[in-house]
DNA sequence: AACACGGGGAT
DNA sequence: ATCCCAGTGTT
């Protein structure tokens, strides 16, 4: 859950995984779907069903690995999460790259060539870290204090250098170029696109939803059909902006109810509909639309 | 090596 | 507005 995702966002959805799963056991004998509705609004849903996956191949063959070869060989686990398991779970003596590491271990040793053509060189000067006496004799310490002064001192913006207790030690800020690294090419113009999402309801305020293939994007989540379900008097409800990672988007809502619903569509309460965000903008932006019919109704 | 893949909080 | 986050998989 916390690949590319800070802590605080992730907090909340962990604490109902682990409600709903407490075991590897669990998780593995639950259904893709369910576990998508449990991660919806969390974003990179791949991590979602390669975590179901991986969960399947662990029980199948009997338990965990513990060595890094064995990690990195399930589902969902990269080169990063196969060490932060081997250092935190194993006391392997590893280290975990992920962004903070990579920005504390540019500015340590002043490596100045621009991301991401740096990152090879940049994890390699990393793992030198976890080749010192005391980092090897907790590696899992180690690797989560580097966290933690990245996430609290050497940070991205204006880092607090007075406080940082491997000032001493660090040529980038006896460079003065600190708070300069990890140089980064910029990054190409977000392109925008334009898209249209139908929200059918019935009496008891029931929204039909579809679900999406396995891969690309939002794959295997529920959301709203892009295309008239029925036909039916669709009222325009607005639109709705979204950013996604490589793309905006402005989606224009109609909404339209119905007494029933089609047979055999998928559907669920539009209040507590398990989707991603950009949908559940979408279906705010319908609920709205109609609460405002009424109100004109009513005051007519 | 480059791209696809969410969402939200900090600045 | 922009950056960036406890990255991975595919092309």
């Amino acid at each position: 859950m916390l690949q590319q995702t800070v802590v605080a966002t992730v907090r909340p959805y962990y604490d109902k995984f682990l409600a709903a799963y407490p075991t590897v056991t669990h998780l593995a004998a639950a259904s893709v779907e369910e576990v998508c509705a449990l991660w919806a609004g969390l974003g990179y849903y791949a991590r979602a069903r390669n975590l179901h996956k991986c969960a399947q191949a662990v029980v199948a063959m009997g338990g965990f690995p513990d060595c890094i070869e064995g990690l990195r060989g399930l589902p969902g686990i990269g080169p990063y999460t196969a060490n932060a398991i081997g250092a935190i779970a194993f006391s392997l003596p590893v280290l975990p790259v992920d962004g903070n590491v990579e920005r504390v271990t540019a500015r340590l040793f002043a490596i100045t060539d621009p991301f991401p053509g740096a990152k090879k060189s940049i994890t390699k000067a990393a793992e030198r870290l976890i080749e010192d006496k005391d980092a090897r004799a907790a590696p899992g310490d180690f690797a989560q204090a580097l966290f933690d002064l990245g996430a609290t001192v050497c940070t991205p913006k204006s880092p607090n250098c007075l406080i940082c207790p491997w000032a001493a030690h660090c040529q980038g800020q006896a460079d003065g170029l600190a708070d300069t690294l990890p140089v980064k090419v910029k990054k190409a113009e977000r392109p925008r696109r334009e898209g249209v999402a139908y929200v059918l309801l019935d009496k008891a305020n029931n929204v039909v939803l579809l679900r999406r293939p396995p891969h690309g994007l939002l794959g295997g989540m529920l959301v709203l059909p892009e295309v008239p379900p029925i036909m039916a008097r669709w009222r325009q409800a607005g639109t709705v902006e979204h950013v996604f990672t490589h793309f905006a988007l402005t989606l224009t809502v109609r909404v339209a109810r119905v007494s029933a619903l089609p047979e055999g569509v998928l559907s669920a309460p539009v209040g507590s509909a398990p989707v991603p965000s950009v949908m559940r903008k979408a279906l705010d932006a319908a609920c709205l639309a109609l609460n405002h019919a009424g109100d004109d109704k009513r005051s007519a």
